[in-house]
RNA sequence: GGAUGGGUUCCCGAGCGGCCAAAGGGAGCAGACUGUAAAUCUGCCGUCUCAGACUUCGGUGGUUCGAAUCCACCCCCAUCCA
């Protein structure tokens, strides 16, 4: 029922091509999920969203445990019902937030406790509870509950965090009791190479169908996440996915793949498009920016996306500062558009064994710092 | 023609002798954003040779050590009365 077929290892580089089965179909690797935590890609339709090539979407166990509850999501059969999103759904355990949250909450090893971000209620979260709510919402892939460690972070407080989330994850495995669902472990270690190979070594002996890797891109230079990466990686089974939790911008998802991710999730594209900014293969730009009051070209010349189709970067200019919501969909498709084509692209290198030439060209276009 | 209330920096609007280049909005401009408390947040927003100087609060004069703030006249605007 699930499964992840390793099909290709890129010669040039290690990087993967893969296909994972899940109960809702087959996803493509390496992807990248578009976030909908409150059970919505904001201002997409699930139409829209697979119009654009989205495989497989994102959702939040925290933010539909408060609201509007997972029985309610039940009550509609499962998320995917309730949503009308046939396609995979991959539940995050609410773990980020108790790192995002981090000002409302109380941790200990039994779990942590909470005030609501939406009332300040007292709200409490274990491993056990998080799967328990998973199960209800009913995605194809349950995330572990974890504890995410901070940038910077003391050894002392990433060697707890990393033990913890281990033993958060044998709860988590002992808890499922449905068959249909995967459930995923997170590799923490902050940014300590030798607590984060202990942590995928560890994991790594668990009998799990994939594994998150979490709590990078926090706030850390990018080399440090690359380098853990190259540390990580190699310790996981080959033959399972790879899931960098919460990145997100393309060169990173360029250089995860090198080093050998199969999955990719981030809400960075569909808020930066909200804000006004759109990814283009010559880097970020600006589009709410005065310089394209007259601009009459697409975002992209060669973008296939709904977007760059039929509209002018001057129109969606006009649409974001006249607060019109046309404008921040057509950005939202447009971003969406450029990671699931990024994506594309490179399962393509990869099956040539090329993705090391694909990586030069991309980054010969617009450097390595201005993403 | 008379009465009353007004004319403040791009717009609205506070200020009503010194702490005023002038509150607060809006508009405008720019920046940030990586498992979404985010259609959010931050900065700039009179000019310059910019830790200082200069020019501004309808206009012109005046009072005062000092005026956007007080006085006189004038010009506009709004409402009401003839």
């Amino acid at each position: 029922m699930f499964e992840f077929e390793l099909l290709h290892v890129c010669k040039q580089t290690g990087a993967r091509r893969g296909r994972l089965h899940t109960p809702h179909g087959v996803i493509e690797t390496p992807i990248y999920m578009p976030v909908g935590t409150q059970a919505s890609v904001k201002t997409m339709t699930p139409d829209e969203l697979t119009d654009l090539g989205a495989q497989i979407i994102l959702s939040n166990t925290y933010h539909l445990h408060l609201r509007p509850g997972e029985d309610i999501v039940a009550a509609a059969g499962d998320l995917h019902g309730f949503m009308h999103w046939s396609k995979p759904i991959l539940t995050d355990s609410g773990g980020f937030q108790v790192f995002s949250l981090a000002a409302l909450r109380k941790l200990t090893e039994e779990g942590v406790t909470f005030r609501s971000h939406l009332d300040g209620s007292k709200q409490f979260l274990s491993p056990e509870i998080s799967i328990a709510i998973q199960e209800k919402l009913g995605a194809d892939i349950m995330m572990q509950f974890d504890e995410c460690s901070p940038w910077p972070c003391d050894e002392d407080r990433a060697h707890k965090a990393m033990y913890r989330t281990l033993r958060w994850l044998e709860r988590s495995m002992r808890a499922k009791t449905r068959p249909d669902q995967a459930l995923f472990g997170i590799v923490q270690g902050a940014f300590y190479p030798d607590l984060r190979r202990e942590c995928a070594r560890e994991m790594a002996k668990l009998d799990l169908p994939g594994f998150g890797i979490g709590g990078l891109s926090v706030g850390e230079p990018k080399p440090i996440m690359y380098e853990l990466l190259s540390v990580v990686c190699p310790e996981l089974p080959e033959n399972k996915p790879r899931y960098l939790m919460g990145v997100g911008s393309p060169d990173c998802l360029i250089e995860g793949v090198k080093r050998g991710v199969d999955m990719f999730d981030c809400v960075l594209a569909t808020r930066v498009a909200r804000n006004g900014t759109v990814f283009t293969r010559d880097g970020r730009l600006v589009v709410r920016n005065a310089k394209y009051a007259a601009d009459f070209s697409p975002i992209e010349k060669d973008c296939d996306c709904y977007a760059c189709r039929n509209f002018s970067r001057a129109y969606i200019r006009h649409l974001l500062k006249a607060e019109e919501i046309l404008g921040l969909r057509l950005c939202s498709i447009h971003n969406l558009r450029f990671l699931a084509r990024l994506m594309e692209d490179a399962r393509a290198a990869i099956e040539q064994d090329a993705y090391g030439d694909f990586s030069e060209a991309f980054f010969a276009r617009n450097g390595r710092d201005n993403w």
